[in-house]
DNA sequence: AGAGTCTTCTACGAGGAGTAGAAATGCGCG
DNA sequence: CGCGCATTTCTACTCCTCGTAGAAGACTCT
């Protein structure tokens, strides 16, 4: 399962936020600027690359080589990245039904309320 | 979050699989004759009492200090601990409600109808 | 071709996890 | 009560991931 460090999940979170693909200098600005985290975390550009090429590597990051400045971009959105996790650890139970209705138990009214309403439209 | 390793995650599958509480050897006895990973695994009393106690130290496991082989049993079930991740999941996402849509429809239909019969009851 | 920019390679330190020996502790028996 | 054995704790080593970045190589543009 694609576990996430610090940087790697902050990282993550600004390609989320981004629409366009990023150079690694774009997100090293970012992160120096990005309101979660320490604020002004001036980071080497080699670093963001690192870890870049790591998240790359875990099939989360998209890279375009042609353009020179390479751009980076998410693969899945931040939803169905989360949804897939969720996913994931629902089936490493063998009672998946159980595992359910505990979860159900667990979310807020409003969610509960959305859940029924996606349920219903299927 | 607490992420478990390898061993770990077997340790936790057999204390889970157990109502009663089990000791070192016992565990260590059971992980050699596991149906899942390598077959005939001898592992040390010790790795397993350190892993034992890693678990412990996270939470997950409850040690019966009174009666002298120490017993360990898991501190929730199979199925609350992996609903209770699943909601750590969620809850890392800023638009759960997006989140929950791309995760019903990753779910069976069977299991789509056990949220929907949960849903109802409520 | 040269200068500057960008990427890859390599590396180190911290921390988690698998593994287990050595040392300490406690229990039951003689 | 003290000894020997079972059990637990301490300590340690290795491997892997992640944060971090320098040095070296590749590319591009004039």
């Amino acid at each position: 399962m694609a576990t996430l460090g610090d940087l790697e999940r902050t990282v993550m979170e600004l390609l989320w936020a981004t629409p366009e693909a990023l150079t690694a200098n774009g997100l090293r600005e970012a992160i120096a600027e990005a309101p979660f985290g320490e604020v002004g975390r001036e980071l080497a550009v080699t670093t963001v690359l690192t870890v870049l090429s790591r998240l790359e590597k875990k099939g989360l990051v998209q890279r375009e080589r042609n353009s020179r400045p390479h751009r980076y971009k998410s693969v899945t959105s931040r939803e169905a990245h989360t949804a897939e996790l969720m996913h994931e650890v629902l089936v490493t139970a063998p009672d998946r039904e159980a595992v359910l209705a505990r979860f159900i138990g667990s979310v807020s009214e409003t969610e509960a309320q959305t859940l029924r309403k996606l349920l219903s439209g299927s």
